[in-house]
RNA sequence: GGCGCAUUCGUCUAGCGGCCUAGGACACCGCCCUCUCAAGGCGGAGAUCACCGGUUCGAAUCCGGUAUGCGCUACCA
């Protein structure tokens, strides 16, 4: 046979399930997903599972759309955009799955089960107290089907289980973790269609994955142990399997599962926090699969172009913001100065204090944020590293003014003298400042530190900010000679033998 | 409890029988650069490759067991 025949078109979805916020794991599946599916020019289809009426959340479809489009991944058949297979909502889809189960009914492959709640969770107390494995007892399993029309009648719920085989090996081989192999002994009669007609995760995602012509099915680890399931679906329906890869799950600095405590968790957060799509792509990216031994940086093309599952590891990997932060810093310092203050934008119009007028000035942005664009890791330090180039006036904490190996009575004439300098100067770029302040240092016998140190402070206000004098330059010499005068008088209402900080 | 998967520096990882006295990156420390902070450059510390056996001339790499972690064991996905 030629090897053309077995190979089919990829086709590979995302199936996530509208019940919150877009998790970070779950985008690094979709992420997987993706770059499998564009790596191989095959499709990416995004499938809503919404079969838990209960946990659904109003809105949560649109978050995750919205987080995946953020990070650039587009899809080729979905909610929004339909397809060749729609719809793409499995509440939409409900007589599929009930066709199914009929059907595997009609087979003797499933049954009717009309156990209460309360009935499942006694025997499910009682099966703990014993000590024995957890599962459904089979009641219903071999009961006639010629009673079940009275209780239909009477209005009792029921579900449709599935008529697990009592011994069976299931033996598969997962792409990323090899042969792995289960009996059908440990496995219950599990619910195929619940009693409000939803069909369960199993039926439906097998059912779909069927119908929509699904290649490979790529999700968490978390899914393993309920492959058995899925195959055992796939041979009573006769469908054809896809192939299946499990991925590794993320996990939170206690290795526990990622969740709301670790802190940020959904990818809009992220995005709210200012790190760029770009490296939160390209971190993902590396969280189970790596391209070789030292490659981190890459461009999404370039994640495209080496993605294979062949180099998807098997280890569960801890979600480490640290590293994040120092690849968001690489994205950031790697944009062009337009880029950056384009970006920089809404972080300082949402985050600079609200007496600040706006909009924002974008020409007096842009001559601010080169001064910090290297020193920015996230997008939302950007305004508490800029603020004093917007504020009218500032406020001293005293004890800053005067800078270490300096006392207030030099303080205080190094910032008469500089104060006398700058009010005289005709230019104020960035040259002539250096060229008054830097002989000042020198006649004042103080070293350029301790100098640039106190006016940096009576500057800014901080002890720590870009560079003196572009920044004065940016800030104008009004400002700059008001703000001297006014750090002058703060020092000067200090005991004389205060001391700095 | 049962079943399954996993186990290399604190973290992300490279490694697929000899290239490993285990490589890279983040974080950390030191030095250089320097008006502070960053960025950058250089250097350092950090992993008895979970443990115990076996196979082999030779094992992080193959096999078995143990331990630990994680997952599943719902009318949740």
């Amino acid at each position: 046979m030629p090897k053309d025949k077995d190979k089919q078109e990829v086709r590979v979805r995302y199936a996530p399930s509208p019940t919150g916020y877009p998790h970070v794991g779950n985008i690094r599946t979709a992420l997987f997903n993706w770059l499998f599916a564009r790596h191989h020019k095959g499709s990416f289809i995004v499938r809503i599972e919404d079969t838990d009426t209960a946990r659904t959340v109003e809105g949560a479809v649109d978050a995750i759309l919205e987080g995946l489009r953020w990070l650039g991944m587009d899809w080729d058949e979905g909610p929004d955009i339909s397809g060749d297979y729609a719809p793409y909502f499995q509440s939409q889809r409900l007589n599929l799955y009930k066709e199914a189960a009929k059907r595997l009914i009609e087979q003797g492959d499933a049954y009717y089960c009309y156990c209460t709640p309360e009935r499942l969770e006694e025997m499910r107390a009682e099966q703990i107290r014993l000590k024995q494995p957890p599962g459904y007892d089979r009641h219903c399993r071999d009961k006639s089907a010629t009673g079940s029309v009275l209780k239909v009648m009477s209005g009792l719920k029921r579900v449709v289980r599935f008529r697990t085989p009592l011994e069976k090996q299931i033996t598969f081989t997962d792409i990323v973790r090899s042969d792995v192999t289960f009996e059908s002994s440990c496995i219950d009669d599990f619910v195929l269609l619940k009693s409000d007609g939803y069909p369960t995760y199993h039926l439906a995602s097998v059912v779909d994955d069927h119908n929509m012509g699904i290649s490979h099915v790529l999700r968490a680890e978390e899914w393993l142990s309920s492959t058995p399931r899925h195959l055992m679906l796939y041979d009573a329906l006769g469908y054809k399997p896809p192939q299946f890869a499990h991925l590794p799950m993320l996990l939170g600095k206690d290795r526990s599962k990622l969740s709301k405590r670790h802190g940020a968790v959904s990818i809009t957060d992220y995005k709210d926090q200012g790190y760029l799509p770009e490296a939160m792509l390209n971190f993902l990216s590396l969280l189970g699969w790596s391209l070789d031994d030292k490659t981190e940086i890459m461009s999404i093309q370039e994640i495209i172009n080496n993605f294979s599952l062949k180099r998807v590891n098997q280890t569960a990997a801890i979600f480490n913001s640290e590293k994040l932060d120092w690849m968001n810093g690489v994205y950031i310092r790697n944009l062009n100065p337009e880029d950056f203050t384009r970006v920089s934008m809404p972080y300082l119009e949402r985050d600079l204090p609200p007496d600040i007028e706006r909009p924002l000035s974008a020409e007096y942005v842009s001559r601010i944020t080169p001064l910090i664009h290297e020193r920015v890791k996230r997008l939302d330090e950007v305004a508490g590293l800029t603020d004093f180039f917007f504020a009218e006036e500032l406020e001293y904490q005293p004890e800053l003014l005067i800078v270490k190996k300096m006392n207030r009575d030099l303080s205080l004439n190094a910032l008469e003298t500089a104060y006398l300098k700058l009010k005289r100067m005709h230019q104020f770029d960035e040259e002539a400042i250096e060229g008054v302040l830097r002989p000042l240092a020198e006649e004042l016998e103080l070293k350029v530190g301790q100098l640039f140190g106190t006016l940096r402070v009576a500057i800014t206000g901080r002890a720590v900010a870009p560079p003196l004098f572009q920044t004065m330059a940016v800030l104008g010499q009004k400002r700059c000679v008001r703000r001297v005068k006014k750090a002058i008088n703060t020092l000067k209402e200090m005991p004389e033998t205060a001391e700095g900080a």
